[in-house]
DNA sequence: ATCGCTCGGTGACTTTGGTTACAGACGCCG
DNA sequence: CGGCGTCTGTAACCAAAGTCACCGAGCGAT
């Protein structure tokens, strides 16, 4: 791996000692895998400490069914909090990392993962992330627990800008339902002047009315 | 507060630097909260780090109906991720935490809090219950968004030992349902002789079966 | 052009869970 | 004993979401 793109993309690893430095660049492994590989699955043990270097990792939990529910993507420069959770805690993946797109990404071996977190600047790096992933959680989790299929989709839809450029299908694995519903909705939301639609698109003409609908 | 007290239940506190261990000794402010009391609420902003030293905290995710999700308890020598999440992140509280019984805590001011975490054993500490209760979560996530009813009733009566002593309106709680659900599913499981059913209690007959209707 | 694929539309049905509204059972305490 | 509050049983009804089945529109490739 290039230490340098690395360093670009994690600040943090610029500021660890030089040895540190040497070691991170002699045994990550740098690979490219094409949209749709699976990096880690479910019950699986965590070999390393991934770093998205190009592309994203989306992270699910895949139901019985075949159905899955989108947790957050990894982004460059961000972390995995499963991952991390898994190193610390020495227990099994309880979820799916998929690359979406041609993604590459650096393995860190899980005995330097350890002994980088005995450095303040990498343990306060994990630290944050770790903290940013948990409101997230909850805020999945009261989704789940609490709203309705329609306001998730109104609130999906504004955080998309005006125009969303997707598949039904596509909209429905984003909140973990099936086509017909999402079908169902925008046509709801069509009726009431809402969206506009269109294939494999939908124009936003009243956010503030699916606001309202979002946040019912 | 007794410093003495505070460091049994939390030897993290041990081993900070005498300076520091005096300051907490000294800015920390011991309450004692009868059960049911709100110990922090949605959309506060984050006061301190609370310590618990007796009783325990239950942690939950009001809906706007009024039913809630249990999310975790914290117990004495334990923290409350959630808390060090909105320090960390200077985010407000996105969850609801409620003394279960009376329960004495103590509250550790935020600049305080800040500091430690300049102690890599305090951090180590903090650290580590993260990534417990994030495995907890995905659990929690994985429940809600997948497991029907009485997949996770058969699941929670196994993790209470062979006779449960609890109200039918105390596991609808603690599922996030309602009692009518739960008299319904027990009824069905007694007449399938997983269980018998008496006032205020369920006596386990089957675990084999119980545990083959959890994990369907 | 037409074959075939993906995408979207739609109606009928099922399952799950929740809601409403009671009625009966139990137990405690005056 | 009698009255009251808590706990449980249950039936009827409802809403949300998912499932099934099928159709037709649009589009791209041969």
């Amino acid at each position: 791996m290039n230490a340098q793109d690395l360093s670009g993309l994690y600040p943090v690893l610029a500021q660890l000692p030089p040895a540190l430095a040497a070691r991170i660049a002699a045994e990550t492994q740098t690979m490219t895998v094409p949209g749709g590989t699976v990096v880690f699955d479910e019950h699986q043990a965590c070999q390393g400490f991934p770093f998205v270097i190009k592309g994203d990792i989306r992270v699910l939990k895949p139901a019985a069914n075949g159905r899955e529910l989108p947790l957050y993507r990894v982004l460059p420069g961000e972390s995995c909090i499963i991952s991390s959770s898994c190193l610390l805690g020495h227990s099994d993946y309880n979820a799916r990392g998929v690359a979406e797109g041609e993604t590459t990404l650096a393995l860190m071996p899980r005995l330097l993962f350890d002994e980088l977190l005995a450095e303040p600047a990498f343990r306060d790096f994990v630290f944050h992330l770790f903290s940013e992933r948990i409101a997230e959680l909850m805020q999945l989790i009261e989704e789940v627990a609490f709203r309705k299929l329609d306001q998730r989709l109104a609130g999906l839809l504004l955080g998309k800008g005006k125009l969303v450029r997707a598949t039904h299908q596509h909209l429905a694995d984003e909140l973990g339902s099936v086509r017909e519903m999402i079908s169902r909705l925008l046509k709801g939301f069509a009726e009431q002047g809402l969206v506009r639609l269109s294939r494999e698109q939908v124009e936003i003409l009243d956010p503030a009315g699916l606001r309202r609908i979002a946040d019912a």
